[in-house]
DNA sequence: GAGATATAATTGGTCAACCAAATTAAATGC
DNA sequence: GCATTTAATTTGGTTGACCAATTATATCTC
């Protein structure tokens, strides 16, 4: 019951800086501010959203981060060239619209986590196997005991990622991910540590360092089915 | 001469907040904080780095980003309980933000590309069909006159996104499509209309209403093959 | 009136002081 | 001696003032 009195809070109780960076987007989505546009100045942005300067600052600090705003001191804070960069922001904002069906996102992930695995497989170098194994130990630490070991969980599979040397890839997997695990939390579906999970990552691991590009494949894909078979499962 | 005078500021002239990071970095590289340890205070950090604090916050403030810190308020920061080498990897990340090698990107679109053309076949309705053909043909328009069609030829693309059901797909093809023409663009290899494209498009409108999914990704993977070769090549 | 120069206003960056929550230490009661 | 309560301290969070670079405005020169 704790989760839920968690997350009902989180939604409940925004920070100001990410009030902020709302408003920012919309503007941005709504098209009112343009790449290359000028913000109003960080005084002006506080006194309009009433709330403090160190606010507004942190709020352009995390958008600067993303590559959708770029500050020049002394002058302003601009609207950057949209590029792969404003992913995060544009598409976390995009999800929250509840449009996207889940359906949606697993399916997503599951076409990013195959090539992820796919790419890990052909790429990765000695160095790589090492910081998987030890992503997949501080999983299995967890998973072991039966402690909840989302983070590890999500860790793992960005690892894999990284092994895949492609960043576009990984990054979209850093925001859809995320994103599954709280949908899949909020139906109370929560079951990351089942004995199957366990094994499946020991596979993937073993079949990416022996280079079994189909067999981790088709591991990855097994992995993955019980929430896509969810995910089907709740569509009308 | 113009970009080793940048490179050498950027080296010179370094941000206090990165000689944080960087320091905070060798402390968990060297094992002396190990996860879940407690950071100093803010204060005691800012006054052994010989800086104001408002900096160490930003570099706590960036590290927290990554999920390399938690910070508990009126607490203290502690180093978060991930295996210590997806820390190593994630910290050199930080210090060199910059951009997604555009190999990475084309690879990405291929992979949305082939799975989107792919639900298209799957799952579009007569509707879907009269759309496609609109789109295809206000590309064939320009593009038989050989008049530059960057916007149609997206919009193609996106059409058969659309027919896939998958919104999320679409929306990163959306902000992924926009980004490899701009980098297309820069290297001056833009030829958008030639003869092959004009034809790939019919084919993959044709495959795609009879349904014909194996064809039909082989066409987009033939399609999308200029561009890869393109980014295969620039790669050192 | 056009251009150059000096001045004022604007703006992001930085700092030191202060706040409230959390932690720790001391005091209290039994 | 131990548990509880209370006070003091530590800590991240926040604020407002100040700084230096930039930009806009006014002034001056010809």
């Amino acid at each position: 019951m704790e989760h839920v009195l968690n997350s009902l809070k989180e939604v409940g109780v925004q920070k100001p800086t990410d009030v902020i960076i709302q408003q920012v987007k919309e503007l941005l989505m709504s098209g009112q501010l343009q790449p290359g546009d000028k913000l109003p100045p960080e005084r002006k942005l506080s006194e309009k959203f009433g709330v403090g300067r160190t606010h507004v600052r942190e709020a352009i600090r995390k958008l600067e981060f993303y590559g959708i705003l770029k500050t020049r001191p002394q002058s302003g804070t601009y609207v950057a060239s949209i590029g792969i960069s404003a992913l995060e922001s544009l598409i976390s904002d995009v999800l929250r619209i509840d449009s996207y069906s889940f359906l949606s996102l697993v399916e997503t992930r599951e076409v990013l986590e195959l090539s992820s695995v796919s790419y890990a497989c052909e790429r990765h170098n000695n160095e790589d196997i090492a910081k998987l194994e030890t992503s997949l130990n501080s999983y299995l630490e967890k998973a072991e005991k039966h402690i909840s070991a989302v983070e590890e969980d999500l860790m793992f599979h960005l690892t894999i990622a990284d092994l895949g040397k492609n960043k576009v890839l990984k990054s979209m997997l850093l925001i859809i991910i995320p994103d599954i695990i709280f949908n899949y939390n909020v139906f109370n579906v929560c079951e990351t540590v089942t004995n199957k999970a366990l094994e499946e990552h020991r596979l993937l691991y073993n079949y990416i360092r022996n280079r079994a590009s189909e067999a981790a494949v088709r591991t990855m894909k097994e992995h993955l089915k019980g929430v896509m078979d969810f995910a089907k499962s709740i569509v009308q």
